[in-house]
RNA sequence: GUGGGUGUAGCUCAGCUGGUCAGAGUGCCGGGUUGUGGCCCCGGAGGUCGAGGGUUCGAACCCCUUCACUCACCCCA
């Protein structure tokens, strides 16, 4: 028989791993909530047609790596392949602008692209997505931005870099793209055939080609720096003072060009070197268009993606199981077996953690358990403590051994482990 | 979609130029202590050597096909 194995790209969290997802994840909710972050929690799938505006229709997201599928009703249905959609589409669809005028989200959870999986890239991979709606102002870029380094530190990160650009807007970056376009024609010979490709599809990005022939064409490109508009010169200025005012370094980076189409004035990205090819661990930017091009009010935006499985790539290993029990209820015979599943099952209710193995082995193979389970006592029930109603008490650590009585031994045994 | 690498026990891997090559460590189960864990000692279970075909007297090893995983490109978190 075919062996059935998990969808290629998409991974099982085991329970050795799933310790630090739960702190990655309660660390950003803790952290975000001190910056007047909400959580927000919307559907992984969407109408394709949200994604293939929000997106760009000629993006490789859209164009081929969506899950798309026909519901039963013919609508055409999409995994989503990023969260900013689906907020923004929240955010319209209950009216959010008209109830305050910014709105701060945050979202958890998994994404989905048909890509060749690799080091540190899935077909489901998760996010930690973070939004802000109706501010336009520099600060709100500065606020964004410290919150997702002290977060990334926070979190362990030894080492990162952050690289910030900006990307104009509908008035200027056009201009930009027109000079690029004729630049390159000027040395079509030099360019490798995915660039070639690019200069009709997609300019900006031959920006960051990693072919050297094509990288020392780009050196001598036109810069957007050079073609940004006062107001996207000015926005700019102004949220690198900010960030220096917040003591944050960072790297001007005048090729970064972000992937979706929605981007404009800041775009920012925080790289690591200990991830491989995929070394961005989270990017994000401004999108000032893009609500009322979804059919939403008229009001900027900014936010950012990290990449959970990135990031967690780059914290230093855990080396110590969390995995506790306070009593191992180790019985001997049917009649402590019965009486040792009343016991466990009590402490559990009583707010202990305990554990027992009912297949009625040897004292020795219980107690082996016991320490595999890390338990802090071990509860020894057999013929001789039924007969007198007690049970031997073992502490794990000491070896040390007392008798108690079965009467009311729940509420002793939290005493006990409250003492430690 | 394109290229490279790798598939041997639950896990990590060894296995030379085809001829005791089906192994080690670890994990699991049991015993040494008939009711006491971690260390130590002993024993046991567990593998159609990814799958299919071919060459050969003989294939884990050579050839072909295929699948999976992995890394890289494309692109992105």
């Amino acid at each position: 028989m075919e062996k059935i194995t998990a969808v290629k790209g998409m991974k099982d969290i085991l329970p050795a791993d799933a310790p630090v997802w739960r702190e990655v994840e309660l660390s950003a909710r803790r952290i975000f909530e001190r910056f007047g972050f909400c959580e927000i929690r919307v559907p992984i799938m969407e109408k394709t047609s949200l994604f293939q505006r929000s997106i760009g229709e000629t993006t490789d997201i859209v164009e081929k790596e969506m899950y798309t599928f026909c519901d039963r009703d013919d609508e055409l249905l999409t995994l989503r392949p990023e969260a900013t959609a689906s907020v923004i589409r929240a955010y319209i669809e209950h009216n959010f602008a008209g109830v305050e005028p910014v709105t701060k989200l945050f979202t958890i959870g998994p994404m989905f692209r048909r890509e060749r999986p690799q080091k540190g890239r899935f077909r489901q991979f998760h996010q930690i997505d973070v939004e802000v709606f109706g501010d336009d102002s520099p600060a709100s870029d500065a606020e964004v931005i410290f919150m997702l380094t002290h977060f990334l530190k926070e979190a362990g990160l030894a080492e990162l870099s952050l690289e910030i650009n900006s990307l104009g807007c509908r008035t200027c970056r056009p201009d930009f793209s027109r000079a690029v376009v004729d630049y390159l024609k000027g040395s079509e010979q030099a360019l490798c055939p995915d660039c070639l490709r690019r200069i009709g599809t997609n300019p900006l990005r031959v920006f960051d080609c990693k072919v050297e022939t094509c990288a020392s064409v780009i050196d001598g490109a036109p810069r957007i720096t050079d073609y940004l508009c006062p107001d996207c010169e000015q926005h700019f200025s102004s949220v690198q003072a900010l960030l220096s005012d917040l003591q944050l370094e960072f790297t001007l980076n005048p090729k970064m060009v972000r992937g979706l189409d929605y981007y404009t004035k800041t775009a920012f990205e925080v790289k690591s070197g200990a991830l491989g090819a995929q070394n961005s661990l989270a990017g994000g930017g401004r999108y000032d268009g893009l609500v009322r091009f979804l059919g939403g009010p008229d009001v900027p935006g900014i936010g950012f993606g990290i990449g959970m499985e990135r990031l967690i790539a780059c914290l230093p290993p855990r080396a110590d199981s969390f995995f506790r029990t306070d009593i191992f209820v180790a019985a001997l015979g049917a009649r402590a077996q019965q009486q040792g599943f009343r016991l466990a099952n009590e402490l559990r209710a009583a707010g202990l953690s305990a554990a027992m193995d009912y297949a009625d082995k040897s004292l020795k193979s219980q107690m082996k358990r016991a320490d595999k389970l890390n338990s802090a006592y071990t509860l020894i029930l057999g013929d001789k403590e039924i007969e007198e109603n007690r049970a031997e008490l073992r502490n794990m650590n000491t070896k040390e051994q007392k008798s108690l009585p079965l009467e009311g031994i729940a509420q002793a045994l939290k005493n006990i482990l409250k003492e430690r």
